[in-house]
Parts: C-alpha cells; sequence; structure tokens
DNA sequence: GTGAAAGCGCTAACAA
DNA sequence: TTGTTAGCGCTTTCAC
C-alpha cells in the first residue's frame, strides 16, 4: 500500500489538514509543522495521489488527443506540439488513435469525458455529423482539427491553404512554367479545403491565359500514385505540361518515383511540387518543393487555445490561421 | 453539473448501488429496477466518473508511456503497437517525450506514479543511473526500451541485433562483395547495441580473410553524415571498398545523398545498405537494403506483457526476443 | 496557525 | 434482490 496522507500527518505529528497545506502551500503553516512535514514527506517517499486530488479539486489536468493515425508523421508532430505546451502548463496528454473511424471517434470522446478530461482535441481525417454534433454538444473546450475537410462552425486553427496555392503558383510562374498539370484527389473534393485550392489554381491559370489542367486520382498515397504513373504521364504529355503541382507530397513523390523508374530526369524534364512537406520531401532526391505546413504550431497553438479558455484568460472565440511556407527546393527549375 | 449516480438513482427511484450494479453488471439486479435504471442513464445521459471509479477500485486502466521524441518516426510506431493492443485491453496511455533528458523522464516516472498508472514503458535513447535506479525500485510494472543502449536486467523486449548483422552479412557476401566497409557511431560504442554488432561484423570479415575496416562518426543523423560524406569516400577509395554497411539507415541515406551529388552511382558503383528501415528507406531511390526493426511489434508485446503482469496470467519475468527481417531492395547488386 | 469534519462520485461489504 | 454505510485519498470550509 502506498504512503498516504494520512501516514505523513502522523508521522510529522500535525492533522491531515496541515500536510495538505504545505504541499499546496495554500495556507500559512508553522515554520515548525512545516519543517515537521517536509521532513515527513522526505523519509516516507511520499507522492500525492493525483486521483484523489482531482476528484475533489474537479480538476484533471489533462487534455484528451484523438488522432487518426499516431503513426502518421503530419500527426506525430501536431502531437509534439500539443505535448510539448501542454507540459508547461502541467497539463499530460491522453490520446487515441481512430484510424479514421467515426465511431472510435466517438468511443474517445466519451471516454475522455468520464476521464474527466479539460480540454480535447481532435484532429481528424474524416467528416462525420455525428461526432460534429457530438463535440458542439459537449460542455467540454474541443479544438477541431482536419487538414481535409472544411468544417465552419468548429473551434479550430486553420491554414491559408489559399495563399499556399497563390505562392506556389506565383512561383512556378516566375520560374517560367504555363503548362501547369494541378494533381488532386477525386475524395469529397466539394467537401475538403481542395475547393478552394482548385479555386485559386484555376485563377491564376485564367491569369496567364491558360486552360487548367486538372488531374484527379483516387489515392493520397504514394504507392497508388505510382500505379497510375503511367495515365498521368499521358496526361502530361497529351497538354505539353512542363510543370506538376501535386496537391499532396504523397502524391509527388509516388509521381518522381515513376518518372525515375522510366528513366524520366526531374527537374530536368519536368517540375515537380507537392504541398505538405512530409519529411521525405527535404530527403529525396531531388528534394521536392513543395508547402510546408506548421504541423508543430497547429498543435501547440491547439492546446494554448484550450488552456486559455479553461483559465479565463481569453473568452474569444476566433479561429486562429497559422502562416505556410514555400520551400523551395530541386525539384523545380526554370524552364 | 455534470449528472452523477446519485441523480440516476433517485430518477429510477432506487438507491445509487442499484445503479452501480447495472452500470457494471457485478451483481444481479432485478429485471424491473435494471430496466428503469437504464432508461434514467439513458435521459440524463450519464456517464460514469472514472475518477472517482479509479479512487476506490485502484485500477486506472492506465498505461503511462515515455518516449525520447514523439515526433520521430520509429517511436511514433512503437506508441502506435501500445496504443492498439492497450485499447484491445481497455488501456488508455498517457504519453511524455522527455527529448533525451534524464530529468525528464524522472519527472514522468513520478508524475505518472501519482497518477496510478498500472503500467510504465519507457522507450529511452539515453542511459541514466538515477533513472534505472528509480525503476528499479518502483513498484510498477516497468518495460524498459533502448534501442541503442543495452541495460542488462530490466524487464523489456529485445532485438536480435546480431543474428541482423549475420543477414546482412552473408548477404552482401552472397553479392560477391569482400571488401566491406562498417560505418558506425562513435558515441558510447561499449554502452550501447553496437558493440555486438561490430562484433558481428569482424567475425564475418574474418571468415573471409578480411580486415575490418571500420570508421566511426559522431553524428546519427542524415544531414551530419552528409557533411562527412568526403571522408568517408576517402576511406572507400584508400580501402577499395565495394559495399558500405551502415549501422543506422539515417548514414546509409546521408552517404547516398552525398554520393548522389557528386555524381557517383548506387548501386552501379557502390552497394549501401542500412539498418533500420526508416520511413524514407522504402521510398527513398534507389530504396535501402536494410534490417526492419518491428517497431510496432515491439510496442505491442511491451504493453501485453505488462498487462499480463497485472492481471497476473503470468508472471514469468523472461525477455521477449522479437524477429528481425532483412529488407532485399535496390542499394546493393551483385558484383 | 491548526484540527475536525464534510464531501468529491463511486464501489463493495454488510445487513436485511 | 435491495438499501445502508463505510471508505478510497484528498481539499476545504468552519470553528477554535
Amino acid at each position: 500500500m502506498a504512503v498516504t496522507i494520512k501516514d505523513v500527518a502522523k508521522m510529522a505529528e500535525v492533522s491531515i489538514s496541515t500536510v495538505s497545506r504545505v504541499i499546496n502551500d495554500s495556507k500559512p503553516v508553522s515554520p515548525d509543522a512545516r519543517r515537521r512535514v517536509l521532513n515527513a514527506v522526505e523519509v516516507l517517499g511520499y507522492e500525492p495521489n493525483e486521483i484523489a486530488r482531482s476528484l475533489v479539486t474537479r480538476k484533471s489536468n489533462l487534455i484528451g488527443v484523438i488522432v487518426d493515425d499516431i503513426g502518421n508523421y503530419y500527426v506525430s508532430q501536431i502531437v509534439r506540439g500539443i505535448e510539448e505546451v501542454g507540459r508547461m502548463y502541467n497539463y499530460d496528454i491522453i490520446i487515441g488513435s481512430s484510424y479514421g473511424s467515426a465511431e472510435t471517434e466517438m468511443k474517445f470522446l466519451q471516454l475522455f469525458k468520464t476521464k474527466q478530461v479539460e480540454g480535447i482535441i481532435l484532429a481528424s481525417e474524416i467528416l462525420n455529423k455525428d461526432v460534429i454534433k457530438y463535440i458542439e454538444d459537449l460542455k467540454i473546450e474541443v479544438v477541431y482539427l482536419n487538414r481535409y475537410y472544411d468544417v465552419p462552425g468548429l473551434s479550430t486553427v486553420y491554414l491559408d491553404n489559399e495563399k499556399a496555392v497563390e505562392m506556389m503558383m506565383e512561383y512556378l510562374i516566375e520560374l517560367g512554367h504555363r503548362d501547369i498539370l494541378y494533381l488532386t484527389q477525386e475524395k469529397d473534393t466539394d467537401l475538403t479545403v481542395e475547393k478552394y485550392k482548385i479555386e485559386m489554381y484555376k485563377q491564376y491559370m485564367n491569369n496567364i491565359n491558360k486552360e487548367p489542367v486538372i488531374y484527379k486520382i483516387d489515392t493520397d498515397e504514394i504507392e497508388g500514385t505510382y500505379n497510375v504513373g503511367g495515365d498521368i504521364l499521358k496526361v502530361i504529355k497529351d497538354n505539353n505540361i512542363s510543370a506538376v503541382f501535386c496537391c499532396q507530397d504523397e502524391l509527388a513523390i509516388g509521381l518522381m518515383n515513376y518518372l525515375s523508374d522510366i528513366g524520366i530526369k526531374v527537374p530536368d524534364e519536368i517540375s515537380i511540387s507537392g504541398y505538405g512537406d512530409v519529411s521525405v520531401s527535404s530527403i529525396y532526391r531531388p528534394s521536392l518543393t513543395t508547402i510546408k505546413e506548421p504541423y508543430y504550431d497547429i498543435g501547440a497553438v491547439s492546446i494554448r487555445k484550450i488552456l486559455k479558455t479553461i483559465n479565463k484568460e481569453d473568452s474569444s472565440n476566433e479561429d486562429i490561421q497559422l502562416p505556410i511556407r514555400l520551400m523551395k527546393r530541386y525539384s523545380t527549375q526554370k524552364i
């Protein structure tokens, strides 16, 4: 049996209230009593039971984090951000991966509620009405993150995706490219942020009096993109494309792998750019020109937002928008 | 104020014990009472307070996980394994990154103890006496994971590193290589598993009557290795090396980046192999021949081990050794 | 400055 | 089958 506050009180010959007072510094205690308590704590190796403490103070110092898959690079960066600033404020994080299941997200939401978490960060990749509804009715502070879907109404941290497309398009045009293919995913295009990105791409193509060339594929993975490399190449040839702007790095890398394997040189024969700056992008040869999304910051800002609300420092519910960076690397070059 | 067991009891017109019995299925309850309770739970949206429950049952259903850096690929895979099997047994994980600080590891260990975790998995990359000591004295089940340091005495999950080196050496020799350079890190070689790997490498070189050629560098990163690429190349030329076996994938990739940039073709001019199978390794071109360490399984096995002990299914304290795989890819070829 | 006592929400004897 | 009650370990009035 672990040592409790009673044991300390007995040894220090004071009441448990006094012990509580010294360990919490909540009320003045005579120097002598304090000394005796501290000594007893030391000798007995007493550590307060946080569970009991939480029960009475109703503060769990816990933030629940639900992610799609912790094994995913960008997810782990977000978690890193959450954890690091949470730690600074003495908050622990309890985490769960949903692997794209709305049911699992729901289960975690409920679980976290029973665990008395003080805030929840849900970094989802799916869109589910029941989940959204549940969140809205929850009396717990929630930050909803979704890098694909556009979900208005929830407290979130935004990325300026349109601005990012602007930056990339301006850069490609500056390099002399005019025949630019936009490679995107076909899934739920209307509901996702792709909608805005595609709009912006079209706008830029219009500006240079070029017909937009958009190719949609049904994968978001390197392997999947590699497999349709032939189809993409056909579109490239048919439209005399000199640069491909991919809506995600994975597509860009899958495509580069394909081109590399059939002997087409990037960027000499064609420029490729991505979106997201996944960890491979800077390591891959040629390193990928892409848009860097500040994942760590997203996590950090999310939790800070929750903490602020909890501590009533800030009740403003405005959404935060984080800056995005263009990473000029070697998969693109002047034409 | 959240709804409590009392509210449910009142509404269902039974005592709180009956409510408890229904929600825990711990004792027979009359069909009628059960129905009324269930109805009240439904109507009120009651969710039991896990904190209060933990306090009395002394079961937190929490496993503490301390890692070096959750943003690290292999770490996130381990966590994924821990989380997934933990979930199956209804355990939640609470996580903390130590970023290589022994002090932080210590802080988490203590914190987790106060949080009443039922087990701790410490995935460290450092070696610290105080931490080890603290773990040994802790009355909580701990699994200690360290992919670098060899720490006998603690409950852990081992990888058969020697066997892995055997596999790789046999493969390289089978490809016709005789002049094989072993590229390793110089830090703490005696305390780490590198000690065993180097021994095995030497043994194989002896078998084929070749002098071992070992080059130690003081980095474990892609960038750092890239920066000493020139020095490594000199060693390669001086010793007429045809294959480089790197003790970590990062070194292999850093070296391949360097060779790529100065126009040396891998594997045509030289074969390179790694160790670890980090995420880039299979994506990089040429894809890297390497040793795949089963990170997910390490996590899964670690938590299962803890859970077994907690549930007294298994008190055997034997260490578990996981298999390792040789990934034959395109950075190595026949000479 | 200190201690007694109530109570956080729940489980688990115990008695009925 | 059910209700009463005693805690789990702690914080926090309240009275002294």
